[in-house]
DNA sequence: GTCCATGTTCTTTA
DNA sequence: CTAAAGAACATGGA
């Protein structure tokens, strides 16, 4: 479920339910979705209180007043809400946090492919630029450095920082450049165009909730909507928006990659 | 039973 | 060193 779009919005949905909340004992933990193992959330996160919530990538990053952070990555099916404490608890609920107000932060992932990371100092250092806000000359150094194919260097997270397959074929789409180019051979014009596009294509993701294919729900539960507005992630098969030729899906990094054949040309001429 | 899935990391192979 | 391919993690839906 979650990309840079899901995530932010998760957010920017949390922030105002936690900022200033205590947070109580905790009713539930699985720990080894906690790292580095042995932390010992229970003594660390009682009797403090919320002071900020942001993002790094694919992380939502919790601080609290006396400085402490953690994140909690959502993996594939993740969900992080806030709600009344009466509420059933679902399966596959690894963290229960209660808050000041009557109410609870949950953290539910059945594949549990997520985790939730005591940080400590200098953590993040293995991630690359964020994509919002970096400039198309720092994205074309990056690219520049590798001869991998421009959609596996999209989703390396140490060359920028939050894209997923869905905002990958789509940025790439929106650039009109074949997934199997190489990243290093994009001219100076192509990368200043892939960088706006993926800004455009992330802003508009966000602006729509991010897409919900499955499981997706921003911290209130809301789902969001950009999947309708997809050119071509999970479209293999059926005509291109612009042009009417038919999407093809191709597997790139072991992740179904879908693409024009006709708008995306793999020669640059 | 099969295949596939919005993510990351490790191992093997070239 | 680079990088591609495959598997692994765990669960559920089609």
């Amino acid at each position: 479920m979650p990309e840079l779009p899901e995530v932010q919005r998760v957010v920017d949905t949390l922030r105002p339910m936690l900022l200033g909340r205590s947070i109580g004992e905790l009713l539930h933990l699985r720990d080894d979705m906690v790292s580095p193992g042995g932390t010992n959330l229970h003594a660390l996160l009682p009797s403090r209180f919320v002071i900020d919530v942001t993002r790094r990538a694919k992380r939502i990053v919790i601080t609290l007043h006396d400085g402490g952070r953690f994140f909690i990555h959502l993996g594939m099916t993740g969900q992080l809400k806030v709600v009344e404490a009466e509420r059933e608890r679902q399966p596959h609920t690894h963290l229960i946090a209660p808050l000041d107000d009557g109410r609870e932060l949950r953290f539910v992932d059945p594949r549990r492919f997520g985790e939730i990371r005591w940080l400590s100092d200098g953590d993040h250092r293995d991630l690359g630029p964020e994509p919002l806000t970096m400039r198309a000359t720092v994205f074309g150094r990056q690219l520049a450095r590798t001869r991998r194919a421009i959609k596996t260097a999209l989703l390396d997270q140490k060359l920028v920082a939050g894209i997923g397959n869905i905002y990958a074929d789509e940025a790439l789409f929106a650039a009109r450049i074949h997934p199997l180019r190489v990243a290093s051979a994009l001219s100076a014009v192509e990368v200043r165009t892939l960088s706006r596009a993926i800004k455009r294509t992330l802003s508009r993701a966000i602006r729509a909730g991010g897409s919900t294919l499955r499981d997706y729900v921003d911290a209130t539960g809301a789902a969001g909507s950009f999947q309708k507005l997809h050119r071509v992630y999970d479209r293999a098969g059926q005509k291109c928006i612009r042009c009417r030729s038919t999407i093809e899906r191709i597997v790139l990094g072991g992740r179904s990659t879908c693409f024009c054949p006709s708008c995306q040309r793999e020669s640059a001429g």
